[in-house]
DNA sequence: ACCTTATCTTGACATTGACAAGATGGCGAA
DNA sequence: TTCGCCATCTTGTCAATGTCAAGATAAGGT
């Protein structure tokens, strides 16, 4: 019987338990504000539990990306048939889903050629590409409004999470948002 | 005399030597990715030196930080009678200074109360504010218009210096930059 | 010449990520 | 049912880190 558990050797879901107390921990303090022997005591297991689920560090945050890939595709595939509204999902989902959104930009963290991660990014980009081409005033600037777009919500996102854009405090993400991308690409075309 | 230094007990200008170290290292590996005895190992002093100049790691970062937004604020300030290379000049100091900006917008990283920084953020800030007021189509759209090109400018940078673009690999930041200025905000006005 | 004080060193401590070796018990095979 | 395999978890350990406290050094004014 161990000192710390409350319920036998075994947790039974360590793996996801770690991971929410990750989320929670980059909730708090960011993707680098704790430690993996802190998100062991909050699980309730020793601190070299988690080790045997992510290998490392590293491998945990590749957990998060993955699994913020994929929710991240599943919300933008949702509004894909508005091609408006693919930007404000973007913005939503990063604004709901913070801690994912945190880790998955900053790919310094994690493995970038995990395969989970790899195909969630995969098919949140071809839900851009082609949301931005059908905003592309020819044919020939696709490619460039397909980086206006992203960079257009990306930037909007991540000033917003930085609390770069004093309407942070107090307004809402979405409806900026949304005028923002109408004043911007109700003009383009 | 110490068992380290090759220039006697006092190093002379170890404030310079430890921000300049920990740019390095910055662009090496992140503004995570290296440790403060690292630094003093490279500046040749002992672990403990660096502390005295900048109380602790935050206080570092708040340095960068600080010296990072005057030199950025000097450098859209130079550009500012030319509203469209504002967004330019922006993305330029991005990738001309990138640990610099990579410290910068991570504000859990330094105090932003710190007068260096709010000084140079101003300073920024006015540019930018004044700049998109030049381009908004009507004067109600002032703010939004500010949100819109920070958001665009901020956001290219940010996929451009993380990988996320695919021209990350050999294509002109500039010059893209530039044709997506002109793309959104010619059509906008 | 002296001494004040900024600068730097030495030493120490708790915490961390990572690794190795051992303990536990769930679960399928016989 | 009984046994044994092996994924899961624990305990112990190590070097490295950030930070603090106390002492050493020398630069520069008086």
């Amino acid at each position: 019987m161990s000192g710390i558990s409350q319920q036998g050797y075994h947790h039974g879901n360590l793996r996801r338990a770690v991971i929410d107390a990750a989320l929670q921990a980059i909730s708090e303090s960011g993707p680098a504000g704790w430690s993996l022997r802190e998100l062991a005591r909050r699980a309730g297991v020793s601190h070299a539990a988690p080790a045997h689920h992510f290998g490392d560090k590293q491998g945990l945050l590749t957990a998060v990306a993955a699994e913020g890939f994929a929710m991240f595709a599943d919300a933008l595939e949702r509004a894909a048939d508005d091609v408006w509204e693919i930007g404000v999902a973007y913005v939503r989902f990063a604004i709901d889903h913070r801690p994912y959104f945190e880790v998955m930009f900053r790919p310094e963290l994690y493995r970038g050629d995990d395969p989970g991660v790899r195909s969630g990014h995969e098919r949140a980009a071809g839900v851009l590409i082609a949301g931005a081409a059908a905003l592309a005033p020819r044919p020939a600037d696709d490619r460039l409004t397909t980086v206006a777009a992203w960079s257009l919500v990306h930037g909007f996102t991540s000033l917003w999470l930085s609390g770069a854009l004093p309407e942070s405090a107090d307004g809402d993400p979405e409806a900026l948002a949304r005028s923002m991308i109408r004043l911007v690409f109700g003009a383009i075309r």
